[in-house]
DNA sequence: GCCAACTTACTGACTGCACGGTAAGTTCTC
DNA sequence: GAGAACTTACCGTGCAGTCAGTAAGTTGGC
């Protein structure tokens, strides 16, 4: 029953994923995955032991079959990588359940002793350098030089991807994940490819400008605000 | 009494920001937020009624005091949003407290019946808002049609913000918040008021491209995984 | 200026429930 | 018959919300 056994515990980490992502980790409890594959909590207990041993097999399941519907078994490298991200992104619009457990954990992992921290600082880790790569990669090929820029841009380019995520969970009417993520990781890979001066003027930090519009004049330290976009 | 219990209901918001921000909302125990300010839960219960009540009254109070903090009472707009923008991005790399409550509470609530899901739709949609009347305002003002992209590169703003904050809170040594943003938001200004071509080529949809990379390979449906970056 | 009537700001004790984990027993499979 | 795959029953805890009581104001009448 080896084999039945493996079916049974991939059910489990399906329901899971679906828990987690509708409520959340700490607010998804045991017993609704269990109701979902027929089971008492117990019983998924019996497979995983503990809660959070469980969470670490889902996202490590999503992983796994992640790497197993590539061709190959890696993400792509050079141009072919945004290519793939800009793809996703529209394969992404389809697969709301998905996406949101990934929203919703990364999300709760920045919480203090997270179980999912390790993972998700470990995946933001490996995504952005791999972004690093590409970049280089697209870089000797076009023969410029590699700008400093590149580290700011991997990171961007994942953090539009998520930032653009929540919006359109929050209200797909107002929100196209494909578009939208396409566009920004153009202008984005654009900008590393072929810079432009800012089109801000200076250098936007404000340090030196004459008439700071909130914030510099807020007093009370923690009173300040996040005045937005935070 | 009065004068007093204001300031007694802002020490238990002030109170409430820093556990929701640090456990996030349904993981943060009324009497952690209590015990800071030397009460019992049931005091802060007195004040504020519910805890679903007093977390919105946390998300109010921060908007307000933001308000509070502009010269005038509104974010500016045209060029100089996006320069706030930017200038609000490197203010945020010294409050990790305030961020990590927006990112964690922004992202718990696209869960199911969360109370703060209103809040944050609503925010959005104003903040999104806001930037397309600033792109429109800038366009205006240098004599250029307005593209069709402001709605992308609105909501590509907000979300890249949002999404360098959450990697930056997970690893601040690898991201530079403030930087990021900076060239982040840069990037997607640029790309609308002088639109280049797609540095990917095609439509990155790739829906006629000969060798898809990835997830197409994929059939049960549901074992797709989202291969990166989401 | 004082006292009675009332309100506000709590505390402490309790209720009830949700939930993770454990232990012991049962059934099914090899 | 041994072990895997469970179930049932139970424990302990964490936690939001209720409620009665108390002490410190606040207000109004005289």
């Amino acid at each position: 029953m080896r084999e039945e056994t493996l079916r049974r515990r991939e059910e489990i980490l399906k329901a899971a994923m679906a828990t987690f992502g509708s409520k959340g980790y700490h607010n998804g409890p045991l017993a609704e995955i269990a109701e979902q594959v027929d089971m008492t909590h117990a019983g998924i207990l019996h497979h995983f032991g503990s809660k959070d041993h469980l969470l670490l097999e889902v996202l490590r399941y999503r992983d796994e079959s992640d790497v197993a519907g590539l061709d190959g078994q890696h993400i792509p490298g050079g141009i072919d990588m945004f290519r793939h991200l800009v793809r996703t992104a529209f394969l992404n619009a389809q697969r709301a359940g998905i996406v949101q457990t990934y929203a919703v954990l990364s999300a709760e992992s920045v919480t203090d002793d997270h179980p999912a921290r390790a993972f998700f600082e470990g995946r933001y880790r490996t995504l952005r350098s791999e972004a690093v790569e590409a970049f280089e990669a697209l870089c000797a090929e076009r023969g410029v030089a590699v700008p400093a820029s590149v580290r700011h841009a991997s990171a961007s380019i994942l953090a539009v991807m998520d930032g653009l995520q929540v919006q359109w969970l929050l209200d797909p009417t107002q929100v196209d994940l494909g578009e939208a993520s396409q566009f920004a990781i153009e202008a984005i890979v654009a900008a590393v490819l072929d810079p432009r001066p800012s089109p801000l003027g200076a250098d936007g930090t404000g340090s030196v400008e004459q008439q700071p519009v909130a914030v510099d004049g807020v007093v009370p330290a923690e009173a300040a605000g996040q005045p937005v976009g935070a």
